[in-house]
DNA sequence: CTGAAAGCGCTTACAG
DNA sequence: CTGAAAGCGCTTACAG
């Protein structure tokens, strides 16, 4: 037995020496079966798990396989069609935990179904993406998550539906997450959450405090949540029977600097507003830096409400009233679908409105004489 | 010509029905070789990109790959040995800006050298953590990055030299990340930055500031982090000439909730203390509530200085004083060993002080009497 | 520049 | 329960 180790030894050496590219594991399934005396398809049995094998048999095999530091080749398997495929993730960056809640719900789903999550980023690059997709589908994924706001661009919602055909060739299928469904590819399935409600719910709790002119701070179109979350102010304010005055809606870039500078403007230009609610949090806290630059104070001089529910946001002061998105639960959702444990049918989740203490009713001195 | 699409596609068909599992992909190398007309091994090198190939022979094998829809299979590929492997990423949870920023640095430089990131997470189940490494063993990645603190026990120590084993004999690394080397095996490589100096950097600035009574609130021993930010608390203290008093170190859990409760005692035992650095900025702000439901107020009562400089920290009331780890570059250095871009040694970066106005020189009024 | 052949490491009908 | 054989889809010496 021990002579056979070392004739095993030597022959993987030689083979290591005399082949090309290195090979990777140094020892087959060949070399398990040979040394327990059995053949290679009995020994794909015990490690393969199907088929039946004689306990004895199979012990031996498992012996030799330790003895010999076996390990399965994955890849091998996987080529065979056998073995979980993983699912990619694919996000503009991986910023800030909107994101790493969206990651987490979908890893947790395929963590526990036995498949992996392939991470990456395109940094908005659409070379990238396209890159991305390729190598993904090279790679026989499961399924992508498309994840996060896009262009609202005729032009993507091809390039998407082009991806989503693409991956389909090799059965692999595209998720679009935190996202609303594409236009005009109603197949193309969507996990998200109701980005324009969400707002909704902020308007309509400034409204029910007396707020009659409400702002809106956040990016301008062209993005799939700038649009949804603007669009949903403007219903909110209708639908409170409030005022839609184009001078309240202000742009800001999605970073508390720029936020600080448009809310700043806001208040210089001292139009009336008495309440705003933010695209982001991010935004928001930028507004709170402005409205403390003025002098002023929150909520007295200015309600704030954001979006998003980020962490640290609710010990701000006063504490940050927020819109709380499901972005764990979108994952979850998006992983259920990519798996086939749930019909692929478009999702829409709910927000929740979270009360802290940056809204209150209207400073009397500042409201229109009107009321 | 379109006599042959016919008879390829009825062929496809038939070998897609009488097979048993599905193909992915249903058609290979062999299908696009037949339809140009030429030997398997030319139309592998034309994908492959390796060995001549004539441009005319090239676009023909070109064309009937886009006729017939061919995917090359890189599982395949990798089987053979050729082909990036990803690189694994392996954290406790998804949670906060921490594991964001890390993972977004090794995805970056893994990304620009074409390789994938896997991503899972182990919930800190030994089981579940064993599994992955196996899992991953087999798909012969080319490194995990183990990530975050980690128990700091023997038990722990061995369990990781044992990963770092089996990885080895896949020709795979196991790189260490956010954690100090292992002690005993000095060959396990860690890309970890100084969390002890990190905090030495804020007590620093208390001392300078005029603090004497200087507390710490923070996880009890028993992980890496726990034991490094403790640690350093302790030589700074030591290094400044200030009393090392144990009623002045508090447990508390890495949560707010929890700081707050420990820093609510903290205040209550009234034992003198003019300060507090906080083992991380969560419990930091769990300080700052602490001390608003006191009706004290910081600095002016209790400077606070945290550690992580996560979001939105920066605008608190006033903004937290922190120290900024290079998390991001974490990632980064760790991938650039994991690729092979970097020397496999022992990396360790350093911390940056933020000030901000959580700090400030102690009340003289609080201030023992023998200063 | 091109092809026939052997090989990567595994799996699964098919026939005992 | 076990084995010989064909196959998954690709790559690369080796010989033209």
């Amino acid at each position: 037995m021990s002579e056979m180790d070392e004739n095993e030894s030597i022959r993987k050496v030689s083979r290591l020496g005399s082949r090309g590219p290195e090979r990777l594991g140094a020892v087959n399934l060949r070399d398990v079966a040979a040394h327990a005396g059995v053949s290679l398809a009995t020994a794909s049995r015990v490690f393969a798990g199907n088929g039946q094998v004689q306990p004895a048999t199979r012990a031996r095999v498992l012996a030799s396989a330790e003895v010999l530091g076996y390990v399965v080749n994955g890849l091998a398997r996987a080529m065979t069609g056998r073995g979980p495929r993983s699912i990619a993730f694919v996000v503009r960056a991986m910023i800030g935990p909107t994101f790493a809640a969206l990651a987490a719900g979908a890893e947790s789903v395929a963590g526990q179904n036995g498949h992996l999550l392939l991470m990456s980023t395109t940094n908005g690059d659409q070379q990238r993406e396209r890159e991305l997709i390729a190598i993904l589908r090279e790679l026989r994924v499961k399924a992508v998550l498309l994840v996060g706001s896009t262009e609202t661009l005729p032009a993507f919602d091809e390039r998407v539906a082009g991806y989503a055909k693409d991956l389909a060739q090799v059965n692999a299928s595209l998720i679009l997450c935190g996202r609303p469904p594409v236009t005009g590819h109603p197949d193309l399935v969507s996990v998200d959450y109701d980005q324009g409600a969400g707002v909704g719910l902020a308007v309509n709790e400034l409204a029910r405090l007396g707020h009659r002119r409400i702002a809106y701070v956040g990016e301008k179109r062209g993005m799939t949540t700038a649009e949804l979350r603007l669009d949903g102010y403007r219903a909110a304010l209708v639908r409170n029977g409030l005022e839609v005055d184009p001078a309240l809606v202000r742009v800001a870039a999605n970073t508390e600097a720029d936020g600080a500078r448009a809310v700043g403007e806001l208040l210089r230009d001292n139009i009336g507003a008495t309440a705003m609610v933010a695209m982001t949090d991010n935004i928001a806290v930028g507004g709170y830096r402005a409205v403390r630059e003025h002098g002023l104070k929150i909520p007295d001089d200015l309600s704030i409400i954001g979006f998003d529910d980020v962490p640290v946001v609710a010990d701000l002061t006063p504490g940050l009233s927020t819109v709380h998105p499901p972005f764990f639960e979108v994952g979850v959702r998006a992983a259920e679908i990519a798996l086939g444990l749930a019909p692929a049918t478009h999702v829409l989740l709910e927000t929740r409105f979270v009360r802290r203490g940056s809204a209150a009713p209207p400073n009397p001195a500042c409201v229109p004489l009107d009321l």
